[in-house]
Order: C-alpha cells, then structure tokens, then sequence
DNA sequence: GAATACTTGACTGCTGCGCTCGGATATCTA
DNA sequence: TAGATATCCGAGCGCAGCAGTCAAGTATTC
C-alpha cells in the first residue's frame, strides 16, 4: 500500500472514464483535459491499469480506453494496488534474511502494520467507482469534519 | 495521514518504553541498542513527541523519557500524528486557493479519501500501546494472510 | 566538575513522485 | 497510399521527504 497522489489521479480518470464512456472508448486526451492531469502521466498509469486488466485500450483514431468491467465491478482497492506498487511496509519474515530480529515487540508492531493494511484495504474493496461516481462516500463523511490529518 | 516508517519507528520505540519504563526512565540510548534504530533518529523522532505531549523527559544522568499517560490511554494515532505530519492529502477546499476546480466528480473522490481517512484514525484510535504490547494484534489478523499489498 | 542524557540545528545520500520529452506502433479515414 | 489520431514505451529531470549523521549546546546528578 501506498496511498499516494497516484492512486488518487487513477481514481479521478477511471471515474472520468466511467462517466463518459457510454459510448465508446474515451481518449486520455479528453481524460487529460477534463480532469487537469498531465497526458504523458495518464499515459504512465493506464499502462499499468491497462497490465492488471482494469481497463482495454483501442488504437487508432476514435480509440481509447474502456473499462473492462462495469463501474460497479470496478473496485478502488484493485486500482490502487494496480498503480501504486506494494513496497512491503513491515520487511518482516521474508526479505532482508533476518526473520524479526528476536524481539518479540517488533513483531507486536508488524502485526499492528499486517491489521491496519487488512484494515484499509478490506474499506476500499467495498468501494467501486460507481458508489464514488454517484457520491455515495458523502454518506460516510460527516458534514464538516475534522481538517488536519 | 502518512503511514511512513517513520511512525512505525515511533510507534515500536514507545512500545519500548512502556514495557522496560516500569521503574523510572528510558534512556534513549537503552532503546536505541534494544531496537536497533539510531540515537539521533530517535532523538528526532522524541521532539515531536515530547512537543505533542505523549512523552515526558527527565535530564541529566538516569534521566530519559516516560509516558505521559499509561500505556493503555496512549493511543497509536496520536503518535502518528505526532510524528508524521499531516500533508494534506486533497487539497479541495482551501488551500491552493481554487475550490475543487469545478468538476463535481473531483469532489467525489475527495470524499473518498476523506472517509478513508477518517476509518484509518478511527481504527489506529481504537488501538493503544497496551493492545500491541500484549499482542492483541495478532487476533486481528489471519493466520497467513495477504504477502503483498 | 565530570559524566550523563536530553536538546537543537544543520547537513547528506537516496529514493520515489510528478511530470516531460522523444519516438515507435497500430488503426481509421480520405 | 498518406496522413491523422491515438495508444505504447523508455529515458530523463527537478524536487521533496525519508533515514540517518554530525556537532554542538544545556540541564542534572554524583
């Protein structure tokens, strides 16, 4: 997990692309101009939405991208591990060599990170790009919460 | 929100000190050898610390750092916040000036990431040093779960 | 007054992010 | 067949934050 700006502007086009890809494939050039992101770094992330089978692609003029499931099959949790790569945040067990160099503590704490990434990404698969689109997250926010943080 | 290993650093070091601070203070030192993350780091890490309150500091020789409250009223949230600094995450609204730049589906997506938000801290709220330091993490997660993501 | 340990500030190498550029390939239209 | 449109692909750049270091300073105890 990652949760960088990323993953964020992958949601805003892929949620572009469901709201205006009813008919036919929809180029990163509107997507670009519609939603204010660079072309070249749609370019970058449809590549990799593109490789986990999120979207297809058209070539030639009139293409573009469509989604490969409908936007209610269409889960943020796939998006966001599609573009922002994992980077193991606890290097415990596996990787490094040394399993959780002894402390029994440290391990606490791995499990804290294992729960809290269980946590996340178990919200965001129950959330597809049409609840998004439809403004179905305004619910779970309260009117004028906190700022900070 | 950050989630950096900077607050995972935090996080272990004050686990740490509440199960060796039983009799007077921690020496940063001590935590340092026992964790194995660098004194001067540490030392950064428990300015902001001290400054959010969460720890209080004892100088001179057998001096270091304790617990401001017990172990079981320091929540892993508030050393998070301590530690990471927030970096607003959206930018809709204020700052930068431009209200969420006319597109209503932009602001759906901040929705999005605000209720992320606020189930993150809810969970890390609901999480104390006690509950990592007695293992009660482990519950939580499933035997062998996810590797990546 | 010496040792201990917190306190502060500046600095460094590195990595990833956000973004650009240049070009190659496929496809549709005229 | 030519050219326009669009996806593809790889290299590279400036910047900010992270992890960590170094070098001082100050308070407290013995």
């Amino acid at each position: 997990m990652k949760l960088g700006s990323k993953g964020r502007y992958a949601v805003m086009a892929l949620v572009d692309l469901a709201s205006n890809g009813d008919n036919g494939p929809v180029s990163l050039a509107d997507i670009s101009a519609r939603q204010d992101i660079s072309l070249s770094y749609l370019e970058q992330l449809f590549a990799k939405l593109r490789r986990s089978g999120l979207v297809r692609s058209v070539r030639g003029p009139g293409g573009g991208y469509l989604l490969s499931q409908g936007a209610s099959e269409t889960r943020v949790s796939d998006i966001i591990l599609a573009v922002d790569e994992p980077i193991q945040t606890t290097r415990c067990g596996e990787m490094g060599g040394k399993p959780c160099t002894g402390r029994l503590e440290r391990c606490a704490t791995h499990d804290l990170w294992r729960a809290l990434r269980l946590h996340i990404v178990d919200f965001l698969s129950g959330v597809s790009i049409a609840d998004v689109l439809d403004g179905r997250m305004r619910e779970l926010v309260a009117p004028d919460s906190e700022q900070a943080a």
